[in-house]
DNA sequence: GTTGCTGCAAATCCTTTGCAAGGTT
DNA sequence: AACCTTGCAAAGGATTTGCAGCAAC
């Protein structure tokens, strides 16, 4: 089975913040505690809708802050529609995205790991980073014809 | 090794607009024998400034076009920034990108396959498709210290 | 009191679209 | 002739940025 990381609540996205030296101000606060409760991916677009006392330059400026924090990650569905995902995992993982409704699980897989050890070795160059997705059809989305 | 497959000529992208039944104009015909020249990817902004005697609409239509048909494919840099590069191999490849010079090359290697195999079994739901991206200071990017 | 944060609006980047005119089959 | 394609300019989505005012340290 893969392990699929529970929508844990890891540390909380304000003390991300306050890591990074970063200013604790009530629009921070707001918007962390906000993305706290998500469990889902969620556009900024979306966030932006429902927090409206927080302006969208703030909201994009905040986000931003978080994936250098290494709290958020951002990726893209298959249209390129861009997302954003609370990062359960401390660390390194993947993404499992479901092209019907469009929900993102994180994973990890000893072969995933084994296949990019491999590479590392075979590849012509220094490997400094990668990104896996794979996109599937998920067990709720496959109707029951 | 990692199989990279060099920047042959493959088919050649006006025959690919052909086979999709699309009209040859004189617009698709340069833009075409263009982007056959082009061994490493680029962007779309890129071929505007290159060819100004075809309006940016109908680049970026054409673009659409060869991607539906295989021709080329779309990417992302690691800064997200989008990239469209000839598809050499006939068939599924994965992208190698110095995150230097911002080269992409094209590999196969048989321990992604591998993974993929695997993923499919262990993944609840129906695998529909994937995105796999290496990033790497290449060896001429690397400098000789 | 500094320095950093916020919001607004304007600006940017990448791309799509409406529409009238012209090219292809 | 019928239908597709083109180009322009406007529209659109996602983000960023300049800047003045305000809040945190």
């Amino acid at each position: 089975m893969v392990h699929q990381h529970a929508p844990q609540e890891g540390l909380g996205l304000l003390e991300a913040l306050e890591d990074c030296g970063q200013r604790m101000t009530g629009q921070r606060a707001l918007l962390a505690r906000h993305l706290d409760g998500k469990a889902e991916a969620f556009s900024a677009e979306e966030i932006a809708r429902e927090l409206p006392g927080v302006g969208r330059a703030t909201i994009y400026r905040t986000l931003k802050l978080l994936v250098e924090a290494g709290a958020l990650c951002k990726m893209q569905l298959p249209d390129g529609s861009p997302r954003y995902k609370r990062d359960a995992a401390a660390h390194h993982h993947h993404h499992l995205v479901c092209t019907v409704c469009r929900r993102v699980e994180e994973f990890r897989h000893p072969s995933v790991e084994r296949m990019l050890r491999t590479m590392r070795d075979e590849v012509g160059g220094t490997v400094v980073g990668h990104r896996l997705e794979i996109f599937i059809v998920c067990n709720d989305c496959r109707q029951p014809s």
